[in-house]
RNA sequence: GGUACCGUGGCCGAGUGGCUAGGCGGAGGUCUGCAAAACCUUAUACAGCGGUUCGAAUCCGCUCGGUACCUCCA
């Protein structure tokens, strides 16, 4: 493997360079969505940022186990594990069973990830399918002293684990801190200190998903599930667990000492965040309400939109940034994507036809080092994409004539264009193409009469036929070499 | 209040000590019956104030403004 490739690592807070614990297999761990929701552009960009590394670790020559969960259970609604089910209340509102709920919107969430091309994970698990395995774990946990049972309920006692361990290296946090800044929260009375987690909670009479444990009929707190699921399908120490920021606390910090406080070491050796999409500076998020759902993208359904944006377009405006920087969206900014990844494709589609020289005069190589380089620099895609750019003028330099590539160049560009734009970035040209002959053949008629009818200077006929293709969605474009036409 | 991060041209967004980022939009041009599309060329920048340095958007300090996490969240 002659690519390094360096990733930044939120536990050290530094790049460092990729190197997989057992190579050439790389595990990991991304967490997925909660399913009570349709998913929304946030969710798409983890999904999106997650499938980049997963395509290009796999393109590296590594053999990649790559594990989503989906969250179908003991996600509590709200403060301090005393609030209800997630899954649930949805379920009750909806008179539907809690796994009815479940499938539908994993159904869902799925149908948006295919249509944002991304890959399917390796395994996509799901924590109510690993109830054991988590009541297993807190039974190691309790057994090595890092969690206590009050009320039915098993609690993570972390100024014990603080005590050996570290609280809050992921995060940088310190427990002093933490001790001091924990608001005022009902229902934490059975807690020792409001920073402790739920391991296990007891389901109350009312509550209908729970399962048997030695300690009560209820359900696993929610930093099990990823503890549990990581250390089943990728073992006890793995490569990368990634996630969005959001997740850092308490999320992932309590899933290190869950981990540590269970297996005496750290689960993983590589965390990474991507940042949050902000909506006028501001999270979009389920709590600000101010969220727009991928199917609302899809369709333009959405009183901050205004028309139906493609999920290619969503993927290259995801990738015009880099993961770690927050991102703002906007119609404007959609729209400057959406142009920008369409000039893309037609320079793509331009090296289909370019006239071959004897000689070079631009240097495809160089093209190609940069775009390794950028996706080596910490998946720098919005670096990718500027080069793809360049590489692109080129191309309609060549093609106007006022720059020269080989047969062979020719060749490496088209490979390069493929490599990144299609494999790499995963991006499609999603140009609706409807080659079925009968329309081609009254298209040609079409042109046909109005090439007629421009030869004898009737305009009124030719621009009618442009003017009525147009709210077909069809475009006339008036080349050198002919009228041709596409849709929109 | 604690912790972390950020402030780049009309908009989005890379870069982090000296070398054009890029896209959208604007302007000019090529093409065209007109238009659209496409292509080419081009202008506009590093929040403010100090400091370090031969040299700072990039390092340091302060000020101002903003965001995230600290409670569920991608």
């Amino acid at each position: 493997m002659e690519n390094k490739l360096t990733i930044y690592n939120t536990l050290t807070r530094k790049k460092e360079v990729f190197e997989p614990i057992n190579p050439p297999h790389v595990g990991m761990y991304v967490c997925g969505p909660t399913v009570y929701g349709d998913a929304h552009l946030g969710h798409a960009r983890s999904g999106i940022n997650f499938d980049i590394l997963f395509r290009y670790l796999k393109y590296l020559g590594y053999k990649v186990r790559y594990v989503r969960n989906i969250t179908d259970v003991g996600h509590l609604e709200n403060d301090a594990d005393s609030g209800e089910d997630k899954i649930q209340k949805k379920a009750r509102l909806d008179q539907l069973e809690p796994m009815e709920v479940v499938k539908y919107f994993t159904d869902r969430y799925h149908q948006n990830m295919d249509h944002l091309n991304n890959l399917h994970p390796s395994i996509e698990p799901t924590a109510s399918g690993h109830i054991i395995e988590q009541i297993e774990l807190v039974k190691k946990i309790l057994e090595n002293g890092y969690a206590y049972e009050s009320e039915g309920s098993l609690y993570f006692d972390v100024e014990k684990y603080n005590h050996d361990f570290q609280y809050g290296k992921l995060s940088g946090r310190r427990i002093e801190e933490l001790l001091q800044n924990t608001r005022e929260l009902a229902g934490q009375e059975e807690k020792k200190n409001a920073f402790d987690f739920a391991l296990w909670k007891k389901a109350d009479p009312k509550h209908i998903m729970h399962w048997p444990s030695p300690w009560s009929e209820g359900y696993p707190g929610w930093h099990l599930e990823c503890s549990a699921m990581g250390k089943k399908y990728l073992g006890e120490t793995f490569d990368i667990h990634g996630g969005g920021m959001d997740l850092l606390f308490p999320h992932h910090e309590s899933e290190i000492a869950q981990a540590n406080a269970a297996m005496g070491h750290d689960p993983v050796k590589y965390w990474m965040h991507n940042n949050m999409i902000t909506v006028n500076g501001q999270k979009m998020g389920k709590s600000l309400n101010n969220f727009i759902t991928l199917n609302e993208f899809f369709t333009g359904r959405h009183s901050a939109l205004d028309q139906a944006y493609k999920p290619m377009t969503i993927r290259f405006f995801i990738l015009q940034a880099h993961y770690r920087s927050p991102l703002d969206f906007s119609t404007d900014a959609l729209k400057a994507a959406e142009k920008g990844m369409h000039k893309l494709f037609e320079a793509y589609h331009l090296l289909e036809n370019l006239k071959p020289s004897k000689t070079s005069s631009i240097e495809i190589k160089s093209f190609e080092n940069k775009c390794f380089e950028a996706m080596n620099d910490d998946l720098n895609t919005p670096m990718v994409i500027a080069q793809l750019f360049e590489l692109a003028k080129a191309i309609n330099l060549v093609n106007s004539g006022r720059e020269s590539l080989t047969q062979n160049d020719i060749e490496q560009a088209k490979a390069l264009m493929k490599l990144f734009l299609f494999d790499l970035l995963g991006l499609k040209d999603e140009k609706q193409e409807d080659d079925s002959e009968l329309i081609d053949y009254l298209m040609g008629t079409l042109l046909k009469i109005r090439q007629e009818a421009k030869e004898k200077k009737d305009y009124a006929t030719a621009d009618m036929i442009r003017n009525e293709l147009a709210k077909l969605k069809i475009q006339i474009k008036d080349t050198k070499e002919g009228a041709k036409w596409s849709f929109l």
